[in-house]
DNA sequence: GCCAACGTTGGC
DNA sequence: GCCAACGTTGGC
C-alpha cells in the first residue's frame, strides 16, 4: 500500500465538489505530463490512500483524505473530443493518457497549509513542498503521512 | 499579475 | 541530438 499526494486547483474540482460526486467518486482525469502519467498506469493502485491536496487558491494546502478504488486505466477525457483535455494521438490500441478512480473518505476541518509543512522541520522536504515542484501526483512516504494526520 | 522552474516543441 | 522559444504550473 503506498501513499500519495493529488493536487486539484478548487475552482476547477475542490474536495466539496467530490462529496457532492455521484457516490462520492470520480476519474482523477485530465493529467497530460508523462511523468505523472507514468505513475497513474504503474504505480498507483486500488486500495492506495492519497492527499486531496488544494492548490492555487488561498492557502494552498492539504484539504482531506481520498481513496484510490481503482487502478490505472486509459483517461475517457482524451478520447472525448468535446473535452478540453482531448488528445487525437491517443487512441483505444495506444492510449497514451491513464487516471485513476477516487473516493472520498474525509475532509479535514481545516485545511493543513503549505506553510505549515514548509515549517515543520520533518515535511519541508516533502515532494510537495520543494521549490519548483509542479507535479500534480506527487509520492508520500509512510512517516509523511503520519505527520500531517498528527497535525489535525 | 509576476515570475521561477520546469516541460514541450520544432527548426536546424 | 541540441537548444532557443514558448507554454504551463502554482506560489507569492
Amino acid at each position: 500500500m503506498n501513499y500519495w499526494l493529488l493536487k486539484s486547483e478548487p475552482t476547477t474540482f475542490s474536495i466539496d465538489d467530490l462529496v457532492k460526486s455521484d457516490k462520492k467518486t470520480t476519474y482523477w482525469d485530465g493529467v497530460r505530463n508523462y511523468q505523472v502519467r507514468n505513475m497513474l498506469r504503474d504505480d498507483i493502485k486500488s486500495g492506495d490512500k492519497a492527499f486531496f491536496y488544494h492548490s492555487n487558491c488561498k492557502p494552498p494546502g492539504i484539504a482531506g483524505i481520498v481513496d484510490i478504488v481503482k487502478s490505472g486505466y486509459p483517461d475517457p477525457s482524451a478520447f472525448d473530443k468535446k473535452s478540453k483535455y482531448y488528445d487525437p494521438k491517443s487512441t483505444d490500441e495506444k492510449p497514451i493518457w491513464y487516471c485513476v478512480d477516487v473516493k472520498f473518505v474525509e475532509k479535514f476541518d481545516e485545511v493543513v497549509s503549505l506553510d505549515q509543512i514548509k515549517n515543520h522541520p520533518k515535511l519541508k522536504n516533502m515532494v510537495v513542498a520543494r521549490k519548483g515542484s509542479r507535479l500534480s501526483i506527487t509520492p508520500v512516504t509512510k512517516v509523511e503521512w503520519d505527520l500531517i494526520l498528527g497535525m489535525l
